[in-house]
DNA sequence: TGTACATCAGTGAACGCGCGTTCACTGATGTAC
DNA sequence: TGTACATCAGTGAACGCGCGTTCACTGATGTAC
């Protein structure tokens, strides 16, 4: 009966207590230093420990970088999800505009902790891919569901569904009459381009075909930019930032979403609301 | 006859080429660890200087900073355009492609320099926009002029110029027809969001109207995205980054212009050049 | 329940390093007459 | 053309700071019998 038979005793808990005040205190220095600045002696220092305490917690600075940088993902992925599963399954475009809205307003409350996972990388730190990964593509699954919705539901922009079964067949030749469809880029380019991706486990049950993966990543992007022009202010002072933040979604969302028949302010209702 | 009569002596030619050194040796710093280590005194060192001697040439860290920032812009600024004037001027889907790849190969050929301007900010330092700003604005002011060139010659995605001319007539209120044109976002965003830009002295000569505007800075920040994705490698490995590039670029493209009537491979011939 | 031992958190001193910036200085280079 | 003076580049020492990491250590907390 008495205490779990994972390592729970007290001191187990006294430890899991401290490695959490470990990472608060280093993601309020993340926040008023940025991460080239964080300092394993300075966080030690503000939780009244001696610097080399901390080594019992941690491996190295660049182990709680890490840590830092999974823990962000998490939170990232936490309001995001939370956001996004408040709202009708049913409702793409409104769907979409929670990401959105939950992303971008996640970054501009936490922009260190933006910067950290989607600003430039921390110099003289590499990431290992080993232990980010899974957190670190909680929010695109999502939009890979969301995708897989809207192509089960028509609602994919067509002229991708119409490419991607013509293309993922292999029959790459010959397609120069549809390049214009695409009018710019070679219409095999969305195969090559990410075709391969789609093989892999994380895509499991994914079945949207390249181009239109193409252009959820399209999406993606534009959404992402227009977080980080805001978050890091490259375009300077802008008149109205969320309207222009509105649209940005707004355009996105058109690449891969068709409006839905019965619309007419439906989506709308997402901003005024 | 002499030396000309700007403070052209020896003395300041020797000025002249050891701030250019300066620059030179900041830069290689830069690109090996990047903007927050950047170190006075390693560069002082490097120079074969005491680490007291460089502030007879630059006033404190932050203004090496940012003079680099600036001198970045310039670089930028140059590839672009040198790789834009080189276009025929009324080939618009080439101009567009060609100031992408620009940006895209500036940015793989220096990540640090893009990451110092368009990456996360410098932690601890503030950039004096007075004297970013001319340099930080030379691209933004080339898509401008594209953006004008395609409203010229009636290339512009027809949306915007039918709500713009509407919008921008102050006739903003009883526009929920025209809602669904925009599809999500309000019609008024648009005006809203950048409209107030258009009366700054940068904007003097354009007059595509807000909506234009704001898709313009869509397919920019698309754009932005794609190289930051690309540079920071934020999605992982990609297959073909080529690939998924163009068709980034090909979206973004497909925001502001109309495809040419006499198209059909015109632009598609940039990426098979 | 009580004792003997092993585990572990936290200490304090130290190593060796690098940083930005100031200051009084020495020589060399320029300028004015 | 030559001299007297002013300007300026570069020196070397110093101040005061912070960093990551190692190591031998002391006590307290846990565990096994």
């Amino acid at each position: 009966m008495a205490t779990t038979d994972q390592p729970h005793g007290k001191r187990a808990r006294r430890r899991e207590q401290i490695e959490g005040e470990i990472l608060r205190v280093a993601r309020e220095h993340l926040a008023l230093h940025g991460a080239a600045a964080l300092s394993l002696r300075a966080i030690a220092r503000d939780l009244g420990m001696v610097s080399s305490g901390i080594y019992r917690y941690v491996e190295s600075r660049d182990d709680l970088l890490t840590r830092l940088i999974i823990d962000s993902y998490r939170s990232l992925a936490d309001a995001v999800f939370a956001a996004h599963d408040a709202v009708d399954a049913n409702d793409l475009d409104r769907r979409w505009a929670t990401i959105g809205f939950a992303l971008r307003q996640w970054a501009l409350d936490q922009p260190h902790d933006f910067a950290l996972i989607y600003g430039s990388p921390v110099p003289d730190y590499q990431a290992p891919a080993d232990r980010t990964a899974e957190a670190g593509t909680a929010v695109l699954g999502l939009l890979l569901r969301l995708l897989q919705d809207a192509h089960d539901q028509h609602r994919l922009t067509p002229v991708d569904e119409a490419l991607d079964r013509a293309l993922d067949d292999e029959s790459l030749d010959d397609l120069a009459v549809t390049a214009t469809a695409l009018s710019g880029a070679p219409p095999s380019d969305a195969v090559r381009a990410v075709g391969p991706m789609l093989a892999e486990p994380f895509f499991a049950g994914i079945s949207i075909g390249s181009a239109a993966l193409a252009r959820g990543l399209a999406a993606w992007t534009l959404l992402l930019g227009a977080v980080t022009s805001e978050v890091f202010a490259q375009l300077g002072p802008v008149p109205d930032a969320d309207a222009l933040f509105r649209l940005h979604l707004d355009v996105a969302r058109s690449l891969i979403l068709l409006p839905a028949q019965s619309s007419t302010g439906l989506s709308t209702a997402v901003f005024t609301a």
